[in-house]
DNA sequence: AACCCGGGCGACCATCGGACGCTGGTGCC
DNA sequence: GGCACCAGCGTCCGATGGTCGCCCGGGTT
């Protein structure tokens, strides 16, 4: 019980300094500075309570490699993004954004698919892409498709509905000045951001507005950004 | 891990026993005879593989009658419903059904209070009665009011919403005739059903429709009674 | 061939929606 | 007072949304 607050208190911690880095990596894009205040999320964690000092330990991950007689079929690691320009078809063992949007498209199939089924036997019917979405892309043959994947570039693809110009701009010119996939990712957030402010600072109801963007759970990160501009500059 | 397995099968066994008990003290009302066919239930679980003869082990539930120095403050169990008609105060220790109801309209505004405070904060903002409303509602001094409670009586404030004529002759009938609450529960589900036959056996946007109600989970056993008879008569 | 960079995604976690039956309050005799 | 009925709600459970960093693919030297 005491090791599970200390488990706890580590996790809490590392999420505040992993948001502290993407914010500092963040900067140079906005021109108006921003984000170190990002100390401020520990106000958005009304735990307190003292303590937090330690910094437990190491968890360990993944399996320990693929082991034992296995049964199931090891699928190899799909190629990494890149950079790339509209209708620019990746080199080399890459994917290129185009490719990545698509794979949001096919979400929204799978979906269809799932909401239909889920119909069809009177179960309750998702509105978004959920576990049962992936489940359904990986059993039906696109087992490229995966959660964490998806995830980690919604707001990419947010933006790719809400604007497709300065989309298009920022792949442009990331691509030029060289930036790996890491910097676009981040750099996407910024639009966003400003997009929100347009509309009130309501981040949700932008998605919910999109034919596209509407199943897609608005990520956190995105929806901090936007509290965190809202609360410094305006309100 | 074969001790999983067991406690698996028991449970999914339990519950298509169940909601066949509950079929057959249903039929009374409706008048075209009904749902023994919830054996059907089967078929909604895909996973047949044999076995399911086994009945496991109890479970243990409750805690341990207040034991050792407790902390936390022993709230009394609330009086019991009993079937009253619409303006009709309960007799004796005893909560008539338009507290019930009341204890609704409560927990919609206490979401109103938790999406207020989310959107304040920059948090993601439910649209429906969530664990997190409940807890609110707890801490807010309305310690009376409970998640299973509020699941248990679901169906009947939607009967309530949607047709408040058919909903007051249903309580008057059953207190007339000096039915318990659980038989004026079970009874509710079946105008209910009519109702979502009306609407091309779309339940979800029934709830949805109606401002009051889209705030609720449809339950689950109103789902599935709604499937059965479309799958019976009709289609 | 050897190395290092960076990101794909397996695996974990808190919490969620959902369910059920044990306690114990209640009315009756 | 004693008892039998029955329903309130504590407590459990599988699955969900969300996250993080390990491991290894890939380009470069």
């Amino acid at each position: 019980m005491e090791q599970q607050r200390m488990d706890l208190a580590a996790r809490s911690n590392e999420k505040k300094r992993r948001l502290e880095e993407s914010s500092d990596g963040l900067l140079l894009k906005d021109g108006n500075g921003s984000l170190e205040a990002l100390g401020l999320l520990g106000l958005t964690d009304p735990d307190s309570d003292s303590e937090g000092k330690k910094v437990a330990k190491r968890r360990q991950r993944k399996r320990r490699s693929k082991e034992v007689g296995e049964d199931g079929e090891e699928r190899p690691r799909e190629h990494p993004f890149i950079v790339t320009e509209p209708g620019e078809p990746a080199k080399g063992k890459k994917n290129g954004l185009d490719y990545l949007f698509d794979l949001y498209e096919q979400c929204g199939k799978f979906l269809e698919e799932v909401q239909h089924i889920a119909k069809e036997k009177g179960e309750k019917c998702p509105s978004k892409v959920t576990n049962e979405v992936f489940r359904h892309a990986k059993l039906t043959g696109a087992g490229y498709i995966n959660k964490p994947k998806m995830r980690d570039y919604v707001h990419c693809y947010a933006l790719h509905c809400l604007d497709v110009e300065t989309s298009n701009n920022l792949r442009k010119e990331y691509k030029e000045r060289g930036e790996n996939v890491g910097a676009w990712c981040q750099a996407c957030y910024f639009p966003l951001v400003k997009l929100a402010r347009q509309n009130e600072w309501d981040i949700d109801d932008l998605f919910n507005r999109n034919d596209k963007l509407r199943i897609w759970y608005v990520p956190t990160k995105l929806r901090q950004l936007c509290h965190i501009e809202r609360m410094k500059h305006g309100e």
